[in-house]
DNA sequence: TCAACTGTTATTATTATAATTACAGTAAGC
DNA sequence: GCTTACTGTAATTATAATAATAACAGTTGA
């Protein structure tokens, strides 16, 4: 799987624990540990679809736009990572004069694309504040 | 997802599909589009888990050992691909004094578990002879 | 003893992924 | 208006994952 997606739920998350809700990609990408111009790219896709506002200029940066309780790791992965269960490399072989050797490569493909919806379905029971939740518990536990 | 999945049940549906139950390495290389070391590696696993037997020598190969109406995707999965949903990549700063930035790791990564999980419940609803099934349904739907 | 196989490892090629660089555009504050 | 601190985006480079290939020892049947 893509990892756009942890990248994404992280970033949300983030700004859901943060007090004012906000962070300029530099934080994000130090939290996360990435580069900051693929922490930009990541929340530009999240803006699109309304879940984070920007702000351009000096005090600029991304806040949150959504309830995190509202948003469900099912949204997230959509808008992100969609298709990503399927693997690039498919097997098949259409010189072939045999039926699996045809048709294994579609068959496969409906396979993986209800394999996805299966896991859409346990993300669609986790919010952002669950996340969050679990990361604030984990803590609790360890201290 | 790694694709030795995909090639493990293309070729237990290829061998319950012949007559004779049996084929080599190169005859399933073809019929996969890969190569034979490929494929001998991966029935190398399956042989392991009991589900093909093979023959070295002259005239040897693979033969299936197992009914393919028992036999379901998600037991191959676990057997070639277990784990391969979460990607490689994951996030998180343990150096960050921060909440967020020390736990999400561990985090994400029960959330993967727990997708994968859901998948392989659905995978298990799936048989080799399923999937054998749906191959010949579409050709008969094509001609 | 030859030919046709598997088993396995090592090497190379290819592709996917992530990091980095670069720079135009925007807004705030002096 | 100028500087500073940001985003947006594309292009390039680096790295890692994946697949293909080659090579060869071991096995078996004819």
């Amino acid at each position: 799987m893509n990892s756009e997606f942890t990248i994404a739920v992280h970033s949300l998350v983030l700004l859901a624990y943060r007090p004012d809700h906000m962070a300029t990609s530099d934080m994000i990408a130090h939290n996360v540990d990435t580069h900051p111009a693929r922490v930009r790219k990541v929340m530009g896709c999240l803006r699109k679809q309304g879940y984070v506002t920007t702000k351009e200029g000096s005090g600029g940066g991304f806040a949150l736009n959504c309830r995190p309780d509202e948003v469900t790791l099912a949204e997230i992965y959509r808008a992100t990572s969609f298709g990503s269960i399927k693997p690039s490399w498919c097997s098949g072989n259409l010189e072939e004069d045999c039926l699996v050797a045809c048709n294994m490569t579609e068959v496969m493909d409906h396979i993986f694309t209800e394999a996805e919806e299966q896991m859409l379905m346990y993300l669609q029971r986790l919010t952002i504040q669950d996340v969050l939740e679990r990361v604030l518990a984990k803590q609790q536990r360890e201290s």
